[in-house]
DNA sequence: ACTCTATCTTGAACCACGTTCAAAATACCG
DNA sequence: CGGTATTTTGAACGTGGTTCAAGATAGAGT
């Protein structure tokens, strides 16, 4: 049974992420505290630190798990909108991107939370999963700006998928846009049919 | 002498506040410390308490500086603008918001980190300020969309904010970005000309 | 099967931090 | 100047992430 330590261990990572997916989802990523953690997966305090660095490198296994069906989310829906026009189709997306952000608020927050607690770089699969994201992003703006270079089409990407990210994100603060998340919808098509008209 | 009770505390509050702000400027709000903070201000550690409930008010009144600040830039970025056609105007205040970012970028990120944070609500101040940026956006909207009722101008208008937080938010994380900033205002130079082609 | 060694697991302990509070100091009033 | 109210103080409390030495366990060699 050469393998019975590393399943073990496997197991316990498991079952940390999804306490943790558990816990974010329900409270958010600043509320999740190494005890619970410990007391939901069924391990000691300390077992914690043997399957992960700290309790980050949780939150980022959260985050990838989170990033994942963001991207699932974002392609389905496009899946079958091939032969719609391409502001439609970035439509579709941007409501696909916000209604995940409505359906999974603090997980979703927790993805861009990175920002001020850890330095170090940002992982791989984090940048290649947003790298996804683009991709999407790129098919329609390729074809509403066909005469673009490929560089300044990227910025296209960027600053398109960064505008509807501060839609979302602003829009979900209540508190601070007095917006009902039903107008969120109405805000992302005026942008983008307004930059979309031929 | 039956005012130098109240004199003393203001000059705490302030001594209190220019402290927290040159700490957060510094390291992030993230790494205020109350211990830091009263040996910077020259009081005991409790003395905070008496002068603010709490670290997050002085957070907060770091924030209204803050806000008038960037009130103030970007109300002088149009000053002597009313010349220059909308979209133009737009991209001066968006770019005087985006530099703002870059001179004070932690003190600006706190500005939007009461998120997660504290639940109550937020303060009049804070809401008022936040109008007053959307009003001097308002003026250039209305003059590019002169058909379109209130609300969905007042919609457009707080769509527009958004799109250009998130452009700035996304594109000073160079981590996730890999955008220079340079490029950030070629980004939102890209999206305010396409909605404000006419 | 039985060591023996390396590894894992455990939870008490450590440290940092926000916040509180009772005592000491100070201010204000008669 | 004495007495009461307020403020200031910093030690102490509670919470929470992380560590670590001791005990438990697994796998290899015989």
């Amino acid at each position: 049974m050469a393998g019975k330590v590393e399943a073990r261990k496997a197991a316990l990572r498991e079952k940390l992420v999804d306490a943790a997916e558990i816990r974010i989802a329900r409270d958010g990523a600043g509320a999740l505290r190494a005890r619970d953690l410990a007391q939901d997966a069924g391990c000691a305090l300390g077992a914690i630190y043997n399957a992960f660095d700290d309790l980050n490198a949780i939150i980022m296994a959260v985050n990838g798990r989170t990033f994942r069906g963001l991207g699932a989310a974002v392609r389905a829906s496009v899946e079958d909108a091939d032969a719609e026009p391409p502001t439609r189709r970035l439509i579709l997306m941007s409501n696909a991107y916000l209604h995940f952000a409505i359906a999974n608020t603090n997980l979703w927050r927790a993805l861009f939370d990175l920002q001020m607690t850890a330095e170090g770089p940002v992982p791989d699969w984090y940048l290649e999963a947003l790298e996804g994201l683009f991709a999407n992003i790129a098919r329609p703006v390729g074809e509403l700006f066909p005469g673009m270079g490929a560089e300044e089409t990227g910025l296209m990407v960027r600053a398109l998928f960064s505008s509807v990210h501060g839609i979302v994100l602003l829009g979900l603060e209540r508190r601070i846009s007095g917006v009902p998340p039903e107008q969120i919808e109405t805000m992302i098509a005026q942008v983008l049919r307004q930059i979309g008209r031929s």
